[in-house]
DNA sequence: CGTACGCTTGACTCGTGTCAAAGCCAGTGG
DNA sequence: CCACTGGCTTTGACACGAGTCAAGCGTACG
């Protein structure tokens, strides 16, 4: 895979670039890794939970997700990744993999091995505390989202989730005012906030009424941000964004 | 100082190893880390959401957890800490705090500067692994918290919990037989596992009633382990030990 | 044009939260 | 040595958020 001016490195040199900024000689090495680039179909799992991955998995295009099942067989959400996110980045350190990753739309993906990660990481120690850096970050979002899902009620926890998308969506270019594409369905939503599909349809029916977002197909809108902010107690602090692309 | 034979810095080995094994060089290494001991009360802050510190926490005596607040006040534990953890470690890399660190009884804590860290972990990048490895195991906790607090009800939730206790406990030498000391009150297991204290206590007599558990003050005596696993779900995967202490 | 999937609705149930009062202890001080 | 006290646990009554079930609706796609 050659790296273009829109490679999947770019991509991911972007991303941990939001975080912490890169030596050119850092970009340099991670332009140099060897990406191997596929389409997945919606629903389909990437890797399994039980897995022992040889290679860590680079979104480029769509949204996955990191879900878990229950013994009855209900289906929680811990993560949606957004085009730059390593959604098994852990896998490079933890053998087993303790969480299936799935795909939630029509996706791209870039997989890069192992073996070639972690030399880069060994030769570039600034690139493994970059890595390290996105998977702490990784942490911080589960964090916030048990706050959410523990704490407050399904109307707060979908606005919150909701401000979420927008600000990760904007740190990667894919948001502007205010408006995005989110293709996944209520099913989906449900199972990111730990409620019922039925109830998420509620929700979101009362944040059209108070006008605190508007739909149109899969697009989402969101009209007047600080309101929405104020509703859904988002402070994008937990997300240790360098920029504040969070106005 | 000084490392003697149960030093801060041994416990801190002890945990790193039960993840993933360490040389002797490395050990040394660690050995010689500086460490600044002290005894804090119950229910204090040892680190506060917005704060930037210059050094790390490494638990040796009791319990801690990390919580955050939602807006109304309402607390939610993120994560509970046994003695040879270190609550804060993701402070190395992430200038700013995103969540509180509490001691949830009298606690015995050890401090490790930021910069001697760095120290041993550019000279061994193996160090540096371990503790990342760490910070993922951290993570791999939170998305099980996540799928219990999302999708799980109240009794095996409570029942995950206790499993989860046990398990980590034994992993460094504080549980014989199925029994540890657990000096937290029932308000804060409410705050762990996203319910309310009035619900925590129903749950705790359903599972006395039921045989589950035997409470005598603070202690906690599991009297059938198989069965508890099996009524909260428990798979001690998510743990990522080393050796198979969840017998 | 039909079929399937996702969205929407209403009725009913149920798990949990809330409130408020009482009980239980362990530690304190007279 | 024993009341006093404050924090934690326990109880009951009631309210409410959210789940479940089941049916109907819309619409994109073959």
């Amino acid at each position: 895979m050659v790296a273009g001016p829109h490679s999947p490195q770019i991509l991911m040199i972007r991303k941990l670039e939001s975080i912490f900024p890169l030596s050119e000689e850092e970009k340099q090495a991670l332009q140099g890794l060897p990406v191997h680039v596929t389409v997945l179909q919606a629903d389909q799992d990437i890797v399994r939970i039980g897995d022992r991955p040889s290679q860590c998995c680079l979104l480029l295009e769509g949204y996955t997700c990191v879900y878990k099942l229950t013994a009855e067989g209900k289906r929680q959400i811990m993560a949606v990744h957004v085009p730059g996110d390593m959604p098994d980045l852990q896998s490079l350190h933890l053998t087993v993999l303790d969480n299936s990753v799935a795909t939630m739309s029509l996706c791209t993906v870039g997989f890069i091995q192992h073996e070639d990660l972690r030399r880069v990481c060994e030769r570039y120690p600034q690139i493994a505390a970059a890595f390290w850096r996105e998977t702490l970050v990784d942490a911080s979002i589960f964090r916030e989202w048990l706050l959410n899902i523990g704490r407050r009620e399904a109307y707060t926890r979908m606005a919150h989730l909701l401000c979420e998308f927008l600000v990760r969506l904007k740190a990667v270019g894919l948001a502007q005012d205010g408006t995005f594409d989110l293709p996944i369905t209520q099913a989906e939503l449900a199972d990111c906030t730990g409620t019922s599909t039925v109830h998420v349809n509620r929700v979101l029916q009362a944040l059209r009424a108070n006008g605190l977002i508007q739909t149109k197909g899969t697009w989402v809108t969101i009209p007047d941000w600080e309101r929405l902010k104020e509703v859904g107690e988002f402070d994008p602090l937990y997300l240790h964004l360098r920029e504040d692309e969070a106005t």
